[in-house]
RNA sequence: CGCGGGGUAGAGCAAUUGGCAGCUCGCAAGGCUCAUAACCUUGAGGUUGUGGGUUCGAGUCCCACCCCCGCAACCA
């Protein structure tokens, strides 16, 4: 079995914050778990670097684009690395194997007949150097610049994204093309009956771009442009074999707001250049911080690497699988992170691996038979995960926690230990498997954590853990400062 | 206007296909001493936003209404 998962690639002009992460998080843990299943993965995330946006922000700092984009993605590769991401491939839209990408797919598209020349006439504000819709104007003018836009008319490429939207609809009505959640999957399916226009995929006016092939003049749309990873990551060009092997995805995990584009004008243009769609498109929900949405303006805006520097990743890592219901949109601050960590991390799994590994190292001198016999059902998780019940799959190994601490409370082992030592190495035995199990299933959202679990009882004599979420005494601060 | 999400215990949230309304935190009382002042037990706390409807049975399905959030920008 082959697993193939991606996450949308991130426009590098900001700093990979708490939103980026929770995608990331969510995919890797499903990338993770089907390795632990044995199975072959490729999990790709990476970054968009193309379009006016760079160039401007680039323009700004003084900076070619290209130099700007070398320095830029760094910070996301830092971030997703700080975090644990066990990414197969990281990909840049200036990688050069998806620029030859990019021109592959789009000869194809354009030999299929999918692709005409046509005019945009638009009101052009020569301030933003973008157009804008009568929505956008007050009083027929620019809000921010003040000024009347331009009626231009400019040429760009289209492309036929309705000779598709039937074929696209029976994929989803069929079950062949899987759009996850059910609400999302109705948006779309409402979208195509509604009728979907073909899209402009070229920009004559953008420079930092991707040339369209026949027509220099041209570069390729940032969204297909961007789009267009998801292939050239596994070797589209270059690499046949390994291309043959994961395409089509099993899942593309975005956020709910681009599913359009994942769920229509990438199927479409796979479609059009004879290639397999992707088997599905999860849309997760969006965070807020503190109630309120996450926004540079607001200043809520939440680095992860301060929470992964302060708490560690693993810690994170499970505060976003658990904190909020996948697909769903949820709250996230550092009151909340800090309550997770302190009661189901700390008093939870960190203290039962105390006190079960200091109990046998004090009452049966660290040796106990400690052979894993799960007692917790593979399938039961699987089948959670399978439906991106990340929450769900966490609350259940923590019932094992709970299971733990109460038996070990009901058991009494320092009062055994006391006159029936073969009673108490049974029950800490018994303990230790379960204990490992639990790390177990454990290690797709804390990785680290999981390691230390099963180096504590590889040994052969088991001593008392380090703690392995120690109290973090410094005063927290507020994340956001009103 | 329209589109999407939401309203469930003091707070934060959960409830596969309609089937005894749950979880965590907090609060109250008790227990334990192996453990990171950690752990365990019990308890209090609800007219599931409002009003109708369908049903043997509705948080869940249908209708109407009220309220909150997002849909311009930085931004997943």
């Amino acid at each position: 079995m082959k697993y193939y998962i991606t996450t949308a690639i991130d426009y590098i002009n900001g700093k990979p914050h708490i939103g980026h992460s929770y995608e990331k998080v969510a995919a890797d843990v499903l990338a993770r778990w089907h390795r632990l299943k044995g199975e072959q993965v490729f999990f790709l995330t990476g970054t968009d670097e193309h379009g006016a946006k760079i160039a401007e922000f680039a323009a700004k700092q003084d900076q070619q684009p290209q130099a700007f984009a070398d320095e830029n993605f760094q910070n996301f590769k830092l971030a997703w690395d700080n975090l644990g991401l066990s990414y197969d491939r990281f990909i840049r839209t200036t990688d050069k194997d998806h620029l030859k990408a990019v021109e592959t797919i789009l000869k194809k598209i354009k030999e299929s007949g999918h692709l005409y020349e046509g005019e945009y006439t638009g009101m052009y504000c020569v301030g933003h150097e973008a157009f804008l819709t009568e929505k956008d104007l007050v009083d027929g003018l620019c809000p921010e610049h003040g000024t009347k836009p331009e009626i231009i008319t400019e040429k760009n490429w289209f492309f036929k994204v309705s000779s598709f939207t039937a074929q696209i609809k029976e994929a989803i009505v069929s079950g062949t093309f899987k759009i996850w959640p059910e609400e999302r999957k109705n948006e779309i399916l409402s979208l195509l009956d509604q009728g979907f226009n073909d899209i402009a995929i070229s920009r004559p006016n953008v420079q930092w771009g991707i040339p369209l092939p026949w027509d220099k003049k041209q570069t390729v749309y940032v969204w297909v442009d961007a789009l267009i990873n998801y292939i050239s990551g596994v070797g589209y060009v270059g690499d046949k074999e390994l291309f043959k092997k994961f395409w089509p995805a099993d899942w593309h995990v975005v956020g709910k707001d681009i599913i359009k584009f994942h769920c229509i004008i990438w199927p479409a243009m796979l479609l059009a250049a004879g290639l397999d769609i992707p088997k599905g498109v999860v849309g997760h929900g969006y965070l807020t911080a503190g109630n309120k949405k996450i926004s540079k303006s607001i200043g809520n805006v939440i680095d992860p690497n301060e929470w992964v520097s302060k708490y560690g990743s693993d810690a994170v890592r499970y505060f976003l699988m658990r904190e909020i219901s996948f697909g769903q949109d949820g709250d996230v601050s550092e009151e909340k992170l800090q309550s997770r960590y302190e009661g189901d991390l700390a008093n939870g799994l960190g203290n039962l691996v105390s006190r079960l590994t200091n109990m046998i190292e004090k009452y049966c001198h660290g040796e106990v038979p400690h052979t894993v016999s799960p007692e917790m059902n593979l399938s039961e998780i699987d089948l959670l995960l399978e439906n991106f019940k990340f929450h769900e799959a966490l609350q259940k190994i923590w019932e094992a926690i709970a299971w733990s601490n109460q038996y070990i409370d009901e058991t009494k082992p320092w009062q055994v230990a006391k006159d029936n030592q073969e009673e108490v190495e049974a029950i800490l035995s018994k303990l230790a498997a379960e204990v490992q199990v639990i790390g177990y299933f454990l290690a797709p959202f804390m990785p680290d954590t999981a390691e230390k679990i099963r180096l504590a009882f590889e040994s052969d004599t088991i001593t008392k853990i380090e703690p392995l979420f120690p109290r973090i005494e410094e005063e927290v601060l507020p994340s956001i400062l009103l």
